[in-house]
DNA sequence: AGCGTTATTGAACGATCGTACAATACTATT
DNA sequence: AATAGTATTGTACGATCGTTCAATAACGCT
């Protein structure tokens, strides 16, 4: 009847190219696991979310479980990027990079309890899959070395370990973020912030 | 043909006491999480670990969920015995209990990279279950009061807040339980170990 | 315009999930 | 010894899971 209205209301193409169809996928992952923890990996809510067919998925990944590790690098790779944003972003740090991380680790574009569940379904992951595993060691290697830097610009002249100091900053924040996150009662980050603020305060006296 | 010899040969009396059954479908679930971790949390397997029939489950526990989060209990009540058995038995630190809690941490007993794999699984379902959100909240509030306690025994003239030293301790333990299991290459506890003494080195001087 | 390529769809398959339930077996009480 | 109570079994059900696949639709190229 209206060929034109028809074509104007219909949805506009389908078809995408395979990298913007693969984002797309990867991020409608990262939207379930942070709206429903574990229970949201499911082919079917990932492609719903997407808004695309079930079979599409394995079309465009082997597996779930390889675009799965897609969105662990996805989800690392923001991260990364936040952090790094953030530190170009403070003007009155730049010698001491490692005080713009500990003040913004609670922003919402670093972590929140949504995303916080996505990183503990990752974790959980990382348990019972090879490929997990190698992209979960990759991360945080990439993560390690990243805070490394910072904490050598940050302490120019201190002669502690710097490995020892990232992954000890690496796990203390992750710690922290898991007891803020899965807390019952969600308050405001306050508390574990101060928790983050008072060890970076005797970390920097003593190095 | 020989009733005795049958009667010898088949399986003892297969009916226990509810309060019996429950810890050992308790242990059976405990057993396929740290040996499989979310894929392990299956009512079949557990059952089948515990040499029960499926059915049994839902006749002594109202759900999986009911299971799980019991299980969740048991494994931090054992958590907290352990550390209460390494604190009694390092006399030589009866005064600053907290170093002996930090050279036990990672001994078998209180943590190790199959354990881990429970842990994971209980916060991933502290998620998205009311039960399991509530379990874990007890749980902190009792894991929290223990270590405030051992705490103040070890700082007894310091004036910094022992409930924030409490979260920290806690939130560092995990992050590097963490690290330490989900690192691809399982190597010793060494470095973990390293960073725990170097924490509370600085933190005793600074207390 | 026609054709080959491929992105996309949706139904179908087999597996596994948690739970319900009737049947059975054991124990204790009388 | 008979009976009541219940622990235990194993099947069955409906739901959901990840993946496969033939059919279809949209695109680029000649």
């Amino acid at each position: 009847m209206f060929p034109s209205f028809g074509a104007v209301l219909k949805k506009k193409s389908d078809r995408l190219p395979p990298n913007e169809r693969r984002s797309q996928l990867i991020e409608a992952t990262l939207i379930c696991l942070m709206r429903e923890g574990a229970s949201g990996l499911s082919s079917r809510k990932i492609c719903a979310q997407a808004q695309v067919s079930v079979g599409l998925l394995n079309h465009h990944f082997s597996s779930q479980e390889e675009l799965v590790a897609a969105a662990y690098e996805e989800i690392s790779r923001r991260y990364h990027e936040a952090l790094k944003a953030h530190i170009d972003a403070d003007t009155k740090n730049q010698n001491v990079p490692i005080k713009t991380l500990v003040s913004c680790a609670f922003e919402a574009d670093i972590m929140s309890p949504d995303q916080l569940r996505a990183w503990v379904v990752f974790w959980s992951k990382t348990i019972d899959s090879k490929l997990m595993r190698a992209t979960h060691d990759r991360i945080n290697q990439r993560l390690q070395t990243y805070l490394i830097q910072v904490l050598a610009k940050s302490l120019p002249n201190s002669n502690v370990d710097l490995q020892v100091l990232a992954i000890e900053y690496s796990a203390l924040t992750d710690g922290l973020w898991l007891d803020w996150s899965l807390n019952g009662q969600h308050q405001s980050s306050q508390l574990w912030q101060t928790i983050l603020n008072q060890w970076l305060h005797r970390t920097l006296m003593l190095a």
